[in-house]
DNA sequence: GTTGTTTTCGAAAACGTTTTCGGTAAGAAT
DNA sequence: ATTCTTACCGAAAACGTTTTCGAAAACAAC
């Protein structure tokens, strides 16, 4: 009934506890003959050892943590997808938590990752969140620590990145390049880097075409709903006349919006041309399609875990780790919402 | 920078590291006084008891495994999402892990889970899994074992269900209250018990209603995917005329087979009407949005976990446990895809 | 002053593994 | 026959906690 011990191997063949380990993990030190009675026993009898005790004894888990803002939502499950993927190749096992977009619960996750001693932790930051001091906890408590997706470029650790900024300079440039004249952005909340960074893209891209830059036709969403983005748009067709061209922080907004142009009767993108960003599965399926930016979420979470697996075996072996910022390419999907 | 141990706090307070357990613990027999002066210092070197020992000592993780089909998935997304908000109420941690609908995987990451000791495990099994010895397994393992939306009748343990076979035949029957005479299915794989109901379910509608069942008006999928569903969309208009109505055993199917219909330029509902399952997010998005079955994934993952914790109290405490089987209700959304 | 009771504490075993270090035996070399 | 290797094995400590059980101290009762 009680699971199989190293102590039990030993007393049925008459040997010791050190040479029952030793065999099974092939110690030089013991005799073949030793090893083939002991792994033979330990097969028959389905031995697994106890991994409390190797975690106790070992200080190790081959556990990371993953905190994300929100579960159901296709790019973060992307991402968490490719970490799990990535980690059970390399024999790691992940536990998921998520924010929730809020900062007090991103910080007792923190604690709570760290209080089971995980590995290593991956993180997207919850938008809410500004002070870093919880992740400083994590490199003073010398548990590796990789950002991806939204990070904060203040905290000195390995982050994962798409460049934001110049996705978001394609995008709008496409939108001139097809002939928008006056183009509004729809951008998320003031604190993530990336959505700075894509309003930054934005920004410049109208700046290095000549087109000058109306603070009015920029919108700030909160929650980056379908809700939201029907909302906005009716706003701005409300309060702007000839806006020809919308550059959207996230297709599901993106979505909202052009349903909403939908049934005001505004046409996409004849009246008004509509580009996305991230290439949910859903923008090649709504009608007009979207146009948007690809924003590769599996490889994100497998690069994401790989810069972690190094970093925990630097640290197992002593080695200095320096920190990387790998960025991702993005690419422009050209579909219904542009003209072309 | 070692982490502080009860040993160290014993040292310093001149006590035994038991008299420091046990004041952390507030057994009785510590006096107020040692008691304060423990959590005192406990508090100020932020002691937190090392897990790895912890679980040793106790047998117990406090930690969960899970594993789904996909994860990339509204439904299961959202399941994974009530498993793990449920868990850390309880302060569980869940491990996730996907099986990507193959037996071989999901054997694969039981054994892990099971090696790695998790107080216990939730599953929604693989279409593919024809076979349960590795679920028998868990079971004479003593580990808790609750399964979910894919289940197997065969097993012996608690399940969180809704009744496919209502379900489905509800939304048959709402095709034949708005008219429709001939309704076709397109159904998933043979082997998953759901599968199976909502095609009984299906079936069972047309001849309560007096309308002969015609087997070549199902289609049996395979991957249930979006290009599945265009891809039979067309075969059925190919193979049959006047089919007027159609269930749809996932919504994603439904969106595609939609999406087909539009542009062959069939009219959904005047044509044709579709109904889906699962009320996955996106089909009220479409045009024409998608009557649908919903199916609470939030709800389910909340029960399961409900039910997984009970029984590993039940286990700790030696008492017997029974299984239950949770059946949560679904709802018919109306949208526009079938007439009214 | 003896007995009995209550309060408070700590030694020690246990959980199951890993790893260091020393020891024995067998064989090779002189 | 003695020394030196080499091959093989095991005792024991360690990881950090929990819990049992006995003992000491303090106090009350007679």
């Amino acid at each position: 009934m009680k699971p199989i011990t190293l102590k039990q191997i030993a007393e049925t063949l008459g040997i010791s506890i050190t040479t029952v380990s030793k065999a099974l993990k092939d110690y030089p030190d013991v005799s073949k003959k030793t090893k083939a009675l002991v792994k033979d026993l330990a097969q028959t009898l389905n031995y697994k050892p106890n991994s409390f005790a190797v975690n106790l004894r070992t200080k190790e888990s081959k556990t990371i943590g993953l905190i994300v803002p929100e579960i159901v939502h296709h790019f973060f499950s992307s991402v968490i997808k490719g970490i799990i993927s990535q980690a059970e190749k390399k024999g790691y096992l992940v536990i998921t938590l998520q924010s929730n977009e809020s900062y007090d619960l991103e910080r007792k996750q923190i604690e709570l990752l760290l209080n089971k001693r995980v590995d290593g932790i991956l993180i997207s930051l919850a938008n809410q969140t500004a002070d870093y001091n919880h992740l400083n906890a994590v490199m003073s408590n010398n548990t590796p620590l990789v950002m991806f997706d939204k990070i904060a470029k203040l905290v000195k650790c390995s982050k994962v990145l798409i460049n934001d900024r110049e996705a978001a300079y394609k995008a709008t440039q496409h939108l001139i390049d097809t002939g928008c004249k006056k183009i509004a952005h729809f951008r998320g909340p003031l604190l993530p880097q990336n959505s700075i960074d894509r309003f930054l893209g934005y920004k410049k891209a109208l700046i290095d075409n000549g087109i000058t830059y109306d603070s009015s036709l920029v919108y700030i969403l909160k929650d980056m709903s379908y809700e939201e983005g029907r909302f906005y748009a009716k706003k701005l067709v409300d309060e702007h006349e000839g806006v020809d061209g919308i550059f959207i922080n996230t297709d599901l907004v993106a979505i909202g919006a052009i349903t909403e142009f939908n049934s005001l009767k505004i046409k996409v993108p004849e009246d008004i041309s509509v580009i996305g960003f991230s290439n949910w599965f859903m923008s090649s399926v709504i009608s007009p399609s979207l146009t948007t930016i690809n924003q590769p979420g599996f490889e994100i979470g497998k690069k994401a875990f790989k810069l972690l697996y190094k970093e925990i075996n630097s640290k197992k072996n002593d080695k200095i780790i320096n920190f990387k910022e790998v960025i991702l390419d993005t690419q422009l999907v050209l579909r219904e919402s542009t003209k072309s």
